[in-house]
DNA sequence: AAGTGAGGTCTTTTT
DNA sequence: GACCTCACTT
């Protein structure tokens, strides 16, 4: 086959790196470089060069969109599928490893996936069961706990937790929310990894089938690997194998979440003889957006160095506004995108960036306002909603009867009767015996030893869920499903909700009938697996969209973490404000606040062609007002970069230095009020301090007028 | 056992 | 402003 068709349209780095001599490899490569076109390049390379047949290439993502993408890039370089190569996420890929060998590792071969949402009800229940105190010994903080042992590959006979009864405790836990998830067949997400790294480590001859199989292993994002993630990479490439990573140490912002950006500045000791690579082009922003990100990112001490570069032009300098409300900031973002697309800019190549998603509400009320069309990013995913998992957790159960998680969650909804005594019995009897919470129901019921009302609510429920068990087989998934919510009454219980949430509970339940009919077992993915099997562990594995139609033209509002690996042609980046951007529980740790930097340097990279900031003056969040500085960040571009904006010509250059004026009235210029008589209207001006305050308003109807704001009651809009 | 109202909390996110 | 948990009532 023809290699220089591999090699066509990359840049001199670049091809370098696609070209490379087998070996350990680590490609330190900066936004906009071409990060993933370099990794699916070097698998063509690979493929074309018959260095390797795809039988032995595993490419190894976070997300599932990311494995999709990557997978969707390699069969259109190759103009044919990819067959036999392993790709897709470290979750997806263990999970796929531990159902072929669930034997070995000691699991039974129908167990089922917990997600995060089950696991901390299932660390609430273990908790409540030791009669711990909730508040000192808190589900969230075991969740965390658990998680970072897990990752840490440590079980709870490993952990030395040097006689503090607090620590001691927490380990008591562990080893009893462990003993339920064995019990229940359940696995989370953690323990997919640790599993799968203790199968490789245990069992030689498995750890040297896979390593004899995948010589080629490539990474992208590697600076979001976890230790455990880390150590699994080790164990799987051995000391033959060739592995490729790509990642970006200024664009490492998932500490909380266990990511170690030390893994790529270690990685040259872990793997032998490491060839480094950088790619600095960048070719996607202006000069103004690299130089502005470039002089930000640069206060960071702790980096391996890159300086990105383009051949582009210096393009529009940044824009940064002082709003004088977060209604202001709202308003003035929308103004420009509308403007914009009177001059054919499209919705869709603009993004609104923020820290928080609490930011978006009023960004959202600006949109529908101006009908401007809109997608939110983030939320609460499909397969996440309590309708759902309710659902869910019925056709669980009728697969696999042991699944406590499943059993906890729809033994009283729709309520039938067996309240919290009824369970305190089935989980004491479950504990004594050691047996699953449907086990010892049964028990329960053949022994008599439950009042007779609760008893026969409780036969009812054990009845239901055979007869389901019983009517869905040899049924196809979506008739299965079907018969599932039919029987489970959830239609009727959510449509009691008030409002339109019910509505959207009762629409929710009837699309996953037909998500269940569109699921297609994905070959390439989980060809080893039932189709129920498969169903159910997707479900867990990937919670789905939280918006559809990605086709319509609509301006994108995301947090800055959702937007990385995204790019659009103008990017609005607000609330830089100190407490809010950085974070306030984030600027003590210097580890942390250069996080936070690395956050904002990944939202100023996502700009195409034209980056504008924002900041307000005042703020109310959850109850609270706040006057905030603006965000340290800003000091940090060099003011040349930036032209200062304010609506209606008035352009105020020392915007730092006023922040605190004006802290007692609500209103400034450029702000929307609504007056009882005059209606709508921009304020204009302000004179005066408190109760002789007056402002200039321009009214749509009536004009420009001056009111005292003590009599005039004017509301914000 | 089930339904209602008060009170506390509120980064970021994937699997 | 919204959500979740808990305590209280029916």
């Amino acid at each position: 086959m023809d290699v220089s068709s591999v090699l066509d349209g990359l840049n001199e780095a670049q091809r370098e790196v696609v070209a490379a001599p087998p070996g350990n490899i680590l490609v330190l490569a900066g936004a906009g470089s071409g990060k993933t076109r370099v990794l699916v390049h070097r698998i063509a390379w690979y493929l074309d060069t018959e260095q390797a047949a795809p039988y032995g290439i595993l490419a190894v993502t976070f997300t599932n969109k990311a494995a999709a993408e990557m997978r969707g890039r390699i069969e259109t370089l190759l103009k044919r599928p990819a067959g036999g190569m392993w790709v897709g996420t470290f979750h997806g890929l263990a999970h796929r490893i531990l159902r072929l060998h669930c034997q070995e590792a000691g699991l039974p071969n129908n167990f089922q996936i917990l997600d995060s949402d089950d696991q901390l009800r299932t660390l609430r229940r273990v908790i409540r069961d030791m009669n711990l105190d909730e508040d000192q010994y808190s589900p969230k903080e075991a969740q965390w706990f658990v998680k970072s042992q897990k990752e840490e590959g440590l079980r709870p006979q490993h952990i030395d937790f040097h006689s503090d009864p607090f620590m001691e405790q927490m380990v008591s836990i562990y080893r009893n929310y462990q003993q339920n998830c064995e019990r229940a067949g359940l696995v989370d997400f953690a323990e997919l990894l640790l599993r799968t790294h203790e199968l490789f480590r245990d069992q030689d001859v498995l750890l040297r089938h896979y390593q004899q199989r995948f010589r080629h292993i490539l990474v992208d994002e590697f600076q979001d690997t976890n230790a455990l993630q880390y150590a699994w990479l080790r164990l799987l490439a051995g000391r033959d194998n060739n592995l490729f990573a790509v990642g970006d140490d200024d664009q490492s912002i998932y500490s909380f979440r266990g990511a170690r950006m030390e893994n790529i500045q270690h990685f040259q000791q872990d793997f032998p003889e490491t060839s480094l690579y950088r790619l600095e082009q960048n070719y996607r922003s202006t000069t103004n957006i690299l130089n502005a990100a470039n002089a930000l990112i640069a206060n960071n001490t702790t980096r391996l160095g890159k300086n990105l570069w383009t051949e582009g032009r210096p393009g529009e300098k940044l824009e940064l506004y002082a709003a004088y409300s977060e209604h202001d900031e709202a308003r003035f973002v929308v103004e420009r995108i509308s403007v914009a697309k009177l001059n054919n800019v499209n919705y869709q190549d603009n993004a609104i960036l923020y820290r928080i998603g609490a930011t978006s509400r009023v960004l959202e009320e600006a949109l529908m306002q101006a009908q401007v069309p809109y997608r939110v990013f983030g939320g609460v995913r499909f397969y996440e909603r309590t309708e759902i998992k309710d659902a869910m957790a019925y056709l669980r159960l009728a697969v696999f009867r042991d699944d406590d998680a499943s059993f906890e969650r729809i033994v009283n909804t729709p309520s039938r009767g067996i309240g919290q005594r009824s369970l305190e019995e089935i989980r004491g009897r479950a504990r004594q015996e050691n047996i699953s919470l449907w086990r010892a129901s049964c028990t329960l019921v053949t022994d008599k030893l439950l009042p007779t009302r609760s008893r026969s609510a409780l036969e009812r429920f054990l009845g239901l869920i055979e007869q389901m068990a019983q009517s869905i087989g040899g049924k196809g998934l979506d008739q299965a499903m079907d018969i599932i919510i039919g029987a489970s009454s959830l239609v009727e219980h959510y449509r009691k909700e008030k409002g339109e949430r019910g509505l959207t509970r009762v629409e929710n339940l009837e699309e996953l009938v037909s998500a269940a009919g569109q699921f297609e077992v994905d070959e390439e993915v989980q060809g080893d697996m039932e189709p129920m099997e498969a169903f159910l562990s997707q479900a867990a594995l990937e919670a789905g969209e939280t918006q559809a139609d990605a086709y319509s033209d609509a301006v994108n509002l995301m947090t800055l973490h959702t937007a990385k690996g995204t790019e659009f042609d103008r990017v609005y980046l607000v609330g830089m404000e100190e407490g809010l951007f950085p974070h306030q529980r984030r600027v003590h740790d210097l580890a942390q606040l250069e996080e936070e930097r690395r956050l904002c340097y990944v939202g100023f990279t996502r700009a195409r062609k034209k980056l504008t900031l924002s900041y307000s003056r005042h703020r109310r969040m959850y109850r609270n007002d706040f006057y905030p500085k603006p965000s340290r960040f800003l000091e940090e571009i060099p003011p040349e970069l930036i032209d200062d904006i304010r609506l209606g010509g008035a352009v105020s250059r020392d915007f730092f230095n006023k922040a605190e004026a004006d802290a007692d009235t609500p209103f400034g210029p450029g702000q929307r009020v609504v007056h009882d008589r005059f209606g709508e209207g921009t304020v204009l001006n302000l004179e005066g301090r408190g109760s002789h305050a007056r402002v200039q308003v321009n009214f749509e109807e009536a004009g420009a007028k001056w009111l005292v704001l003590a009599y005039a009651n004017l509301q914000p809009v």
